[in-house]
DNA sequence: ATAGAAAAATGACTTATAGTCATTTTATGA
DNA sequence: TCATAAAATGACTATAAGTCATTTTTCTAT
């Protein structure tokens, strides 16, 4: 009692220490999921896997994570939270929308290069039959982290009609379509990497810029 | 001996009539799949479910079809299919490639709609952690399907190239990149039905179809 | 018509894994 | 140092995919 105001003080930092630790441990758990995800995709990596990898019982996973598709949604907002990071970077220029569509392109194909496992994280845990095994908290957050990404585009191409280069009409809209199309375009070239060169005969990367000079060209003032 | 050629005229009907038999037990089976499918979702439905409902044991349903996973891509391959006999209908006017692109995106739409659930087989269809557990063969029959469906698209961009009314393009690129957009936009669409509207705050149809005049204003002639 | 062979169907069984929970271990605080 | 709370454990339960020895049905030759 004499000294409960240190007491509440160091409580306090017991209890941030403690947040902290849960936090660490939980990322500790997302670390080695990624691993074994990446490696073995959803369906073949077990709960048990993620656990020992980890140095923790399967049990105490569950400590953390309601079931097995949190934690891979969890993991795709870590993915989507990565790309919004690059993309801000991209963004942040003083050029005009145009380049900066351009810059974010580059920047987005660049990360899936280097992250195609995560795109399929992504890919999949935008499935319904996925989500439904989630709680509607974690989805928003996944589904606001995306949306920032599109607001990211929104801006660029709010800019754009601001300057004047692009012609007058719904940022939102338009951002939402060239969103759709880079990850359509993307979607199928994972789909099957076994045909796909076959079926479309085109490197992604050329069919990517093509498809962003067609929507400019489609947006500029004639 | 004796009656050998009418033997073999006769074993070959009932060879016929063996293999229309089981054509319609597979048929049956897919049946019975795609209403639990449709009902509850990949993960939660199981091969027994599908065994119950169409009458057979689950032992027999291995008998047609080598796994779970097997029947749901057949599945998406039949819903491919029926989106191609759509596609053809509409593909087959004496338009130019403008209006056909008009029509076939109705039609895409109207599919949409009334076949919703196809969709989200042929979204989780599409996924390396379900095509990795499927037959090369199988897979490579959906692949020239979805195949088919752009050759459609890809011929209506040729028309409008020929009449001049588009510029010229590669109308193999372009119908990917058209492709992509629509199923992007429809899959951002089916992603998550709760946020969807706060999210985008577009009714699909309007952005369906102004995804496609921003197609064809960067494809037309200047 | 019938026996014997071939084809089809069966469902009990094996194996695997998600998720639970009573018990044990560890950390905290007086 | 002990009591209490928090964290971790892993044996256990429940469920479902896929197998295969056995049974049932169909076909064929006489």
């Amino acid at each position: 009692m004499t000294y409960s105001h240190f007491m509440n003080e160091s409580q306090t930092l017991k209890a941030e220490r403690k947040i902290k630790e849960k936090t660490a441990r939980r990322d500790a758990i997302l670390k080695a999921a990624k691993d074994a995800f990446f490696k073995n995709g959803f369906m073949e990596t077990t709960v048990e896997d993620i656990a020992d990898s980890c140095g923790l019982a399967k049990g105490t996973i569950y400590l953390y994570f309601k079931s097995k598709e949190e934690i891979y949604v969890s993991l795709m907002t870590k993915g989507l939270e990565l790309l919004k990071k690059e993309m801000l970077k991209a963004a942040s220029a003083e050029y005009d929308g145009d380049k900066i569509l351009y810059q974010l392109l580059a920047i987005y194909y660049k990360f899936y290069l280097k992250n195609r496992k995560y795109f399929r994280i992504i890919f999949l845990s935008s499935h319904p039959d996925v989500r439904r095994r989630v709680s509607g908290e974690l989805l928003k957050s996944s589904v606001e982290t995306a949306n920032d990404c599109l607001g990211i585009l929104n801006d660029a191409i709010k800019r754009g009609i601001k300057s004047g280069s692009f012609k007058q009409t719904d940022p939102w809209q338009a951002a939402n379509i060239l969103w759709a199309m880079v990850n359509g375009l993307i979607m199928k070239y994972e789909t099957d990497p076994i045909y796909r060169e076959e079926i479309v005969g085109i490197k992604l990367e050329k069919i990517l810029i093509e498809s962003l000079n067609l929507f400019l060209d489609g947006l500029r003032i004639k």
